[in-house]
This record gives C-alpha cells, sequence and structure tokens, in this order.
DNA sequence: CTACAGGCTGAAACGCGTCCCAGTGCAACA
DNA sequence: TGTTGCACTGGGACGCGTTTCAGCCTGTAG
C-alpha cells in the first residue's frame, strides 16, 4: 500500500507537501494540489492512522470503562458517549471489566500508552485506583469521586432519600433494599444515604431484607424466592429496573400482590419500567454520557480543570408503590 | 515521559536488549533483565501503543459498526464480542452510525487506516459498501450478506416463518408486520420472507398494518395509536421486543386485550419479554457476539476464509399469542 | 531599482518501538 | 587445538506522518 513518499514521489514533490494537502493547509499552489490528489486517487492512497497517532501524541479516542455493556445504565452511557464521539470526530474504545479489577488496572495502561486520549469512568470497584489515573490523563468519573477525579453523576443519596420519602408516606413500615455492586461508587453512597435515612426515620430494616449483587431480570426472579421464604417488608428499594421487573414479576406469578403485600421500586426508568408501571427513579442516562464526554474532551483540548456536578434525579410514581 | 531509548541508555544496553526484555523473548542474560527492569521501574516507563502499532502493523483492536448502542440486540452483540475481546486481550472500538451512511462509509477509513484489524457489522443499510470492506481488511456480518463477506447471524427468515405459522395455528387471519430498518439485511430477509409465508397461506396481510423504523418502547406505543384508527389485524409480528412491548402496553392502556383481540410477538427474548410475558424468538445475541469476535480473530491470524453460518431461532410461545 | 514581505517548498529531525542482520564470546566436541 | 554452535548483544533500517526551519521566488512599496 502507497505511502506518503510514495505519494510524493509520484507527484515530484516532497512529503511536506503532500502532508500540507492532507491537513489542508495553504501554502500550496493549485497546480501541485491538484498533482497530488490526483496521484493520491491513482494510488488509493490511504494515511496511516497510527503514524498519524505517533507523530501527532494523540489518537482521537476516548476510553470507557464499565463493568458490562448489557446493563441498561451503561449501555445508555455509552450510547450518549458516543454520540458525542460521532459529532466530535472521535472514536471510542470500550473497557468491558467484567467486574475484573485487574481489568481495571490495566485499562489505566491504555491512558498511559496513549492509545486513548481520555477515560470516563463508567463504575469502578477500587476507587483507589482513580488517583492514579488521574496523574495519567484526563479522567471523567460517572460515580461520585469528586474529592479525587471530576465527577458527572446523578445523585444517589437524594434518589434513595426520596423512594425511602416515598413508599414511608405511603405508609411503609419496614423497609427492604437490594443493591447491584456494594463497593462501587454507586453503591456505597446508596448504602450510606438508605443507612443515614434510617436514622432519623421510624422505618425499619433488617439485614434479612438486604441483597446485593443483583444485576438482571433473573436475579431479581431469584430474589423474590429467597424472600419469600421469610416475611416481607413493606417496601423494597431496588437498585435497577431489570431487578426490580424480575422480583415483581416472580411475586406475582407466586400471588404475592405488588404494591398492595410490598411495594417495589426500581432505577433507571427504561423500558422495563414504563411496561410494568415500575415506580422509579428517572436518571436521564443518556445525557449524563454527553455531558460526561463533552467535558472530557474540553478538558483536554483546553487542559482545564473541570468541575464536578451532581444531577439531580426525579422521582417517577407509579403503579408499584 | 521516558522512552526506551532512555531505558536503554540508563541501563548501558541498546534498544534492542530492552525491547527483548519488553516482549518476553529470551537470550537476556538475567542480570542485564534485572537491571533494565529496574530502570524501566525507576523511570515509570510505558511503552508508547502507537508506536508499537505503527512498528508492528496492527492494533489488537476490533471495531464493531451499529447504528446505536442502545438497541437491545446491539448491546448485546457488543456485550459478546467485549467479553471475547477482554479474553484475548484485544480492544473494542465502537462505531455508532446512528444510521448515517456518511458515518458508514467513514468506518471503513478505520480500516483502511491500520487504526482497527478487523471490523465486525452489526448492522448496515449500505450492503454495497461491504464489497470494499472485504478487500481493505477482515470482516465479520452478524447479517446475512454470505454472498459478499463471511456472515454469521440468526436465521431470520425462519424466525418470521415460525411466528406466522404459530399465530396462524392460533387462528389468525390477518397479519401485520412491524420492522425496525427495512434497508438493513435483517429488515430485508425478514420482508422478504414474511412477503413468501403469505403467498403459500391464506394468511392476508394489508399496508394499513405495515410499519417499519420502529425502535423504541415508544416507537411501539405510537403504532399503537396509529392502529387503533383502523381495524386491527388478528396478529401483529413485531421485529423487536421493546417495540412489542409499548405496542401492548399501550393496547392494554386503551382496552384492547391481547391475545384475545390482537395476538402480538416480539424478538430478541429480552428482559422486557420475560416480564409482559411477550411471545417471541430467541436468539442468543451475546452467544452470537462471541461467534463473531472469534471468527474475526481467527480469521485475522489465519488468514484463512471463514464460512458463514445461520443459527437457528428458537420460539419462546407465552401469553400475548 | 532596491528591499522587504509573504507565499511556496523541501530537507531533515522527530515521535518510538520492532526486527533483521552481523557480530562477539564462550563452551563443547572432534 | 581447531571447529562448530549457541547464547547474547548492538547497530541501524524501517514503519509513516508531522513539523520546524531555512531558503527561494515573486510582487509590491519606497
Amino acid at each position: 500500500m502507497a505511502n506518503i513518499s510514495d505519494i510524493a514521489k509520484q507527484a515530484g514533490v516532497s512529503k511536506s507537501t503532500v502532508s500540507r494537502v492532507l491537513n489542508g493547509h495553504k501554502h500550496v499552489s493549485k497546480e501541485k494540489r491538484r498533482t497530488i490528489l490526483d496521484v493520491m486517487e491513482r494510488l488509493e492512497y490511504s494515511p496511516n492512522g497510527n503514524a498519524i497517532n505517533l507523530s501527532r501524541g494523540k489518537t482521537n479516542t476516548m476510553g470507557v470503562l464499565v463493568p458490562r455493556v448489557g446493563h441498561p445504565f451503561f449501555h445508555q452511557l455509552i450510547e450518549g458517549i458516543g454520540q458525542v464521539c460521532m459529532e466530535r470526530n472521535h472514536t471510542l474504545l470500550v473497557i468491558q471489566t467484567e467486574h475484573d479489577s485487574a481489568k481495571e488496572e490495566a485499562s489505566i495502561q491504555y491512558l498511559r500508552d496513549k492509545r486513548i486520549d481520555g477515560l470516563i469512568i463508567g463504575a469502578i470497584s477500587q476507587p483507589q485506583l482513580l488517583e492514579t489515573m488521574r496523574t495519567v490523563g484526563p479522567v471523567v468519573a460517572c460515580e461520585d469521586h469528586q474529592d479525587i477525579v471530576p465527577s458527572l453523576s446523578f445523585n444517589h443519596g437524594k434518589a434513595i432519600i426520596m423512594l425511602l420519602q416515598h413508599v414511608e408516606e405511603r405508609g411503609a413500615q419496614t423497609v427492604g433494599l437490594c443493591l447491584g455492586n456494594p463497593d462501587s461508587g454507586v453503591g456505597r453512597v446508596r448504602l450510606e444515604a438508605f443507612d443515614q435515612y434510617l436514622k432519623t426515620s421510624t422505618l425499619r430494616h433488617g439485614i434479612q431484607w438486604y441483597a446485593d449483587r443483583c444485576y438482571s431480570f433473573e436475579d431479581g426472579q431469584a430474589l423474590a424466592g429467597q424472600l419469600l421464604t421469610i416475611d416481607l417488608p413493606d417496601a423494597i428499594i431496588v437498585g435497577n429496573d431489570e431487578v426490580a421487573a424480575g422480583l415483581i414479576h416472580q411475586f406475582r406469578k407466586d400471588g404475592i400482590r405488588v404494591p398492595e403485600d410490598i411495594a417495589i421500586t426500581g432505577f433507571d426508568d427504561v423500558p422495563i419500567a414504563r411496561a410494568l408501571e415500575i415506580t422509579t427513579i428517572r436518571q436521564p442516562v443518556v445525557m449524563l454520557g454527553r455531558l460526561a464526554a463533552e467535558q472530557l474532551l474540553d478538558d483536554a483540548l483546553n487542559q482545564s480543570e473541570s468541575a464536578s456536578s451532581l444531577l439531580e434525579p426525579s422521582l417517577m410514581i407509579r403503579q408499584t408503590t
């Protein structure tokens, strides 16, 4: 395949001039430009991206670190990031850790490595890595790690409180909690808000009504099975709509009425929540992805330190509470 | 930041030797290896990925071309591909076209460009581009384009026939069809199978019962609104569970009974189909992603031409038919 | 008719590893 | 002791653009 020197030779000019044409610099006579363009076309020339990356010291690529692409939160996030990448002529490298901490560490390598210009953290189970990441390149987290790296996230603590207030107003006296990864930033914030709220309220919680590492519809169904063997709480706060849906689905199959016997809330307001009329927290995740990507690009461009912020959640009251 | 020459200089050896250590080649004395490793650590050396890519002429990165990451089919596909990438030490570049044909064309550039070693086509609306892509680098399609590029896909035609047979057996005499992108490979195969089946059957279809470019729950809801203004068919085949869910949800809100008044089928068997007990086609999409990625890697490695194949769908009969 | 400005162009260094080839040195074998 | 062979090492070309700097040329102002 032809390279820039071939083009230069054939066109009777130097590499510099070809490069100028390639990058739309001025100071190239129209005849030479014409000739060079012709030769390029004839030889089906295409510049080597890796050479450009090496030479320029950047790749116009951003990375995103997620545990799993299939999770509704993360694929929405990726969609938003992808939109911005497309608009701003960047590409998107997806690093799926599957909660493997070695992979999380390895992802730092891409940054150090110069294979990506910046990294968006969808979720991370080892926040201590953030410190290192930040020193290596531009990073934006979509969890709340404000003290360490620029973060853009939903106010998960507030969301939990809104849900608890809501179920309490509806008369619940006991409440359960079901989370995803309790070690993630989100998990910890949610747990803390939950504990905090209970201290100032008459709502009661018990360890038998706590579950975590629930990610899917099936996990929700399984949890329903477990809960059925004990006394149900009046309400349960579930960290993910799909899990909530599985729970509701299985409960109803087993003759438990929702919300009469147990109120259930979800998180994210994905289609399944609308289909089952699940009371949930709406979080414009695609937008979060967009904002994070934009912030990352602006940072990288301007070298400016960016502010962190918390996006406000909204409560969607439907039929399961 | 330190580069390989700095390391070589500090360690009192040549770049070659450092490179050997870097790549785990033998024929390096343990003392030198030791010294080099020490220097690397001291200088916090990290090899420049772009230099490696340029030098080796490959990037250990595969691209995946999808219209939208948020679509259930595509995010499952990406998840599977991502798993394989992780296992085999590759990275995954996501190209989200949003059905923009210019973007589809541009994606060829990444391949030609050497920024990716191979490309997986999730869906493409301009199949004529495949011809070019194939000449540029390894490609595997997850739609049926067997005649042009290696393809791995579900037998969508057969799936449509299974659904039509099923609703016919349940007594339907008229049937509607709702697709996503009618120009995609999948869309065309489905449409053709649908038309073909109707020719040999007493099932009737009418243009008023056809819709396309429906992708989301909301699109399904909107479609329900439209259908309500005309006579309903006995059954409708919907190309996507989320759309089917929206349709069912809206119909039920408006007092239309499913399946009594209208039978509805979906596609993909995602959680929402289980939640609403939608009769659908199960397609192990994550597995498809894995297979496609593995095939691509094996191709790229062995330069071998790979076979295409059609994966068998299975019909999940539930409550909406 | 100078002089200076500004447009145009090329040489060469640079970014950074990889890898082939040509040794060097020492040990084992004849 | 001479030969063969293998472990180890370095030199330098190569992959391919980008960019800086110097220099040439032409037009215009003085």
